[in-house]
DNA sequence: ACACAATAATCTGTCGACAATTAAAATACA
DNA sequence: TGTATTTTAATTGTCGACAGATTATTGTGT
């Protein structure tokens, strides 16, 4: 035999237990990126039919993305694509802030050589994307730098707390990217420089600093989307 | 019929779907209290006996505690209770004082009346059990104190890490308890007045300082531990 | 024509069984 | 006797099917 195992058959392209992990992960990229509307129901056959599985592999890995929030299980009745909660959008803004902060202190503290190679690797793609004018690339990238600069900080705890604040960030942004403006993201660029380059010199106050501003502009770029949006009852929650 | 719904049989005493919470909370709670202890093998045949229900909704609940980081599953092997990573306690002590921090200054600025009803409650709570010096019901009614000045501060997000946080503090301090002693947990009384009252006077600065110095303390308490501790190898992760 | 009740359809939650894989036990061999 | 190899056992991952529950549909009465 040339190939030892690469499908077991036509049918089954995974191999023992890595299709929960697969239906997740797609599911989950599907939700970040929209490509599921906040709100629309999740049928499990229908997932079961598209991933050629059983149930039982879908429903598990439907039970992991509701542990994380990203849906939404009523009781006997359908799992939904969970809502974005505009109502509370100023605890996000405030815990975004702050694992901004906290995460880019620690990657100055913290950080080894290997960190930097990375961080610099998607700071470039990230002014790669701007260069390029590629919105959704921006978008990705810029979680990517950020989530480098926490890895280097090497808490787990803000690490996984900071996924999770960028990909609701994620969601929000896409929601509103018609309004996208190219000035603000350039200006990134130049924050993003003076982040790393306060993270190379280990100065905590600046690193606080950088990252304190590039969280405002953030939420102030969010905010004047929402508040641009001209979308009737946009933000209402459809439940 | 005089019941119309109670119990549908004798086997199964929980109506659709209320079975994988129910033990859910059941091991989440045995997990926490060290009922069952770090690296012991999870048997979903024994726990659908014990239940008295299929390994599917048990299989779900296990996910959720995976999820959670309660429980880790070897691909295809057992799935064990994790262990306390002794090598990153710094990470969780650093996570452990921002989020004290955080929490308290939080309720003070957005606290009301119902909120200071029950931290109140659970602040006498912890005195009493201080007074008839029950370790674990301190360990207990400490969390829950704390939990309540972060519900009051009204973020869900830094609810969830605060809640994961005291949990994961609630399985160290209970393999370390030997060596409980009764001056510190008056101390702690003191200080849970202070920051009750300051919370009241909504004084964010002192919160601050009041919850720095309070995690500093349980940090300390917990280092001394570790450090007196005469065990061989109690440190060391099993697998 | 509209409100209400009965019925049907659809989907979730649960179950028992089978297949795949790994750990343990038994056997063979040096 | 100790080590390598085969066999056995135990346990996880997956499947198809059934039962309970909710929603949509149809039917009935006023």
């Amino acid at each position: 035999m040339t190939e030892t195992k690469e499908k077991k058959s036509t049918k089954g392209p995974f191999k023992r237990g890595a299709g929960v992990g697969h239906v997740y992960q797609t599911l989950h990229r599907e939700i970040i990126e929209l490509k599921i509307a906040p709100g629309s129901p999740i049928d499990e056959l229908q997932l079961a039919a598209r991933f050629s599985m059983s149930r039982t592999p879908i429903r598990e890995a439907l039970v992991r993305l509701a542990a994380e929030g990203l849906i939404t299980t009523l009781p006997n009745r359908a799992t939904i694509v969970s809502n974005i909660d505009f109502l509370n959008l100023s605890q996000f803004f405030d815990a975004l802030t702050l694992m901004y902060r906290v995460t880019t202190r620690l990657a100055a503290a913290n950080h080894v050589p290997a960190d930097l190679k990375e961080i610099n690797h998607w700071k470039d793609l990230y002014a790669q994307a701007v260069e390029s004018r590629d919105v959704f690339e921006m978008i990705a990238t810029n979680r990517e730098f950020h989530l480098a600069i926490a890895k280097a900080g090497r808490n787990r705890y803000y690490v996984e707390l900071f996924t999770r604040l960028l990909d609701e960030g994620r969601r929000i942004l896409r929601l509103y990217y018609q309004s996208y403006n190219d000035e603000i993201p350039h200006l990134y660029v130049d924050e993003h420089e003076k982040m790393v380059q306060a993270i190379i010199d280990r100065d905590l106050v600046l690193c606080d600093r950088f990252a304190a501003d590039h969280a405002d502009q953030i939420v102030r770029q969010i905010q004047s989307y929402i508040s641009a949006d001209t979308r009737i009852n946009s933000a209402l929650p459809l439940g």
